[in-house]
DNA sequence: CGGAGACGATTTGTATACAGTACACGGAAT
DNA sequence: ATTCCGTGTACTGTATACAAATCGTCTCCG
């Protein structure tokens, strides 16, 4: 035998309801506001305030929750707080992305990524903003799992959720999951041929998108609302 | 009155504990091996279970422990975890320095960066390995906190506390100390000047030098010991 | 003599009880 | 009427008790 994968044991309840406060943040379910109390959460998750304090604690950590007086509450991203993001995604996502093109040993790996776009193309056929987000995400997972660094990863996943929920503001409208495709595609194409560079380059032109629609959105956001960030 | 600091209030002991742990982590205190259990760490530290489980899930959400079976341990480095962290490091680090040098408003914020280099020139004179790597990490915090995308600062933060006890094994050689003294100073030079690129340029060959210098003797070590890593 | 199974001990996972603190609400005094 | 103070409530921080699971050891059987 070669490499047996650990079998996941049964996951604790603290780690369930890790997951599921994640999930709840990621889709936007818990918006910043009120403050999220043990038990609260206890209750409505049926758990006792032990392993939801836990989740609590590590989610802190990650900074997806940030310690307001004694409690933790959903930090409220600004403007600013979206411009490092991407900063900083720009500085990591390029280069992870040159990495795999020169890490390709079978065409093989890459038939997720394929198989990806198309959900992609047929949700946008159809019109479904929720199925192309879904299958936008997938894509993203399909090639993170060839990224051979594991730090690089990790490193990249410490925000790139942070912004996740906020797509939603953009992948509605037809025009940007037009130019979405378009790039992931081109990226897709510079993976098949184990171009680096371009691989890097394509990577690096659809973040820049992203964060201009992005950024777009946001301020037209902002000018209907009370304008202290993109997220009340 | 303009903006007055948050008093830090009274920290919890599942700070305490998280802050101790850690520091005995950094240290080289508390090395892998020895399964880390909450009733001896709680025995010794004087406290009950709870803090340390609480420290101890901190501490796994941010990496420097892995789970293994039910509890936790110090992951053991392998030479390709240190290759993998370097990569991201020069990913991260030269481009920081970019956005200081481009950031800088008044020398005036320098100053504590040209006084550890004076402290680590003052302890290289004496041959003090430990002063030296202290004012070492002092110089790295200067600068650390000169970095206006905090993201990026975290990024960083993740991944550097890693390999800093390993540092000890390469700072002690003289002919080292005398690389590291060098190479900071031409970093602080291009801040001074606000040159973003040579302030990029220095950071890396900085950082190929201490990885490289660190392989040599992690090498070197491998082949005295049993050569499963470089931690054991 | 070796292996397998069962039992016991040790350790984690979870719940709950208790203590301490901060915040809110109300009353009284200026 | 407004402000300050006091009391009460509600929440977090910590400890401890209890349950479940895993690991080691010992014994018995093949």
């Amino acid at each position: 035998m070669t490499s047996l994968k650990t079998l996941e044991r049964p996951l604790s309840l603290g780690d369930s309801v890790y997951r599921s406060l994640r999930e709840y943040l990621r889709s936007g379910l818990i918006v910043s506001g009120q403050p999220l109390q043990e038990v609260d959460l206890a209750q409505q998750l049926g758990v006792s305030r032990t392993p939801v304090r836990e989740a609590l604690t590590r989610l802190a950590s990650e900074g997806l929750l940030a310690s307001q007086g004694r409690s933790f509450v959903v930090p409220a991203l600004t403007g600013r707080d979206v411009e490092d993001i991407y900063e900083l995604r720009l500085m990591l996502e390029p280069e992870a992305l040159r990495r795999v093109a020169e890490n390709i040993k079978e065409q093989k790996k890459l038939l997720a990524l394929r198989r990806c776009l198309t959900e992609m193309r047929d949700a946008h056929a159809l019109d479904d903003a929720q199925a192309f987000m879904t299958a936008n995400y997938d894509y993203r997972a399909a090639w993170m799992k060839l990224v051979p660094n594991r730090k690089l990863v990790r490193a990249i996943e410490l925000y790139a959720d942070h912004v996740r929920y906020l797509r939603s503001l953009t992948l509605d409208n037809r025009k940007t999951r037009e130019v979405v495709i378009h790039g992931l595609q081109r990226l897709a194409s510079a993976l098949a041929q184990a171009n680096g560079a371009e691989a890097a380059a394509a990577m690096r032109d659809h973040l820049l998108e992203a964060k201009r629609i992005l950024g777009k959105a946001l301020q037209a956001r902002a000018k209907g609302g009370d304008g202290d960030g993109p997220q009340g």
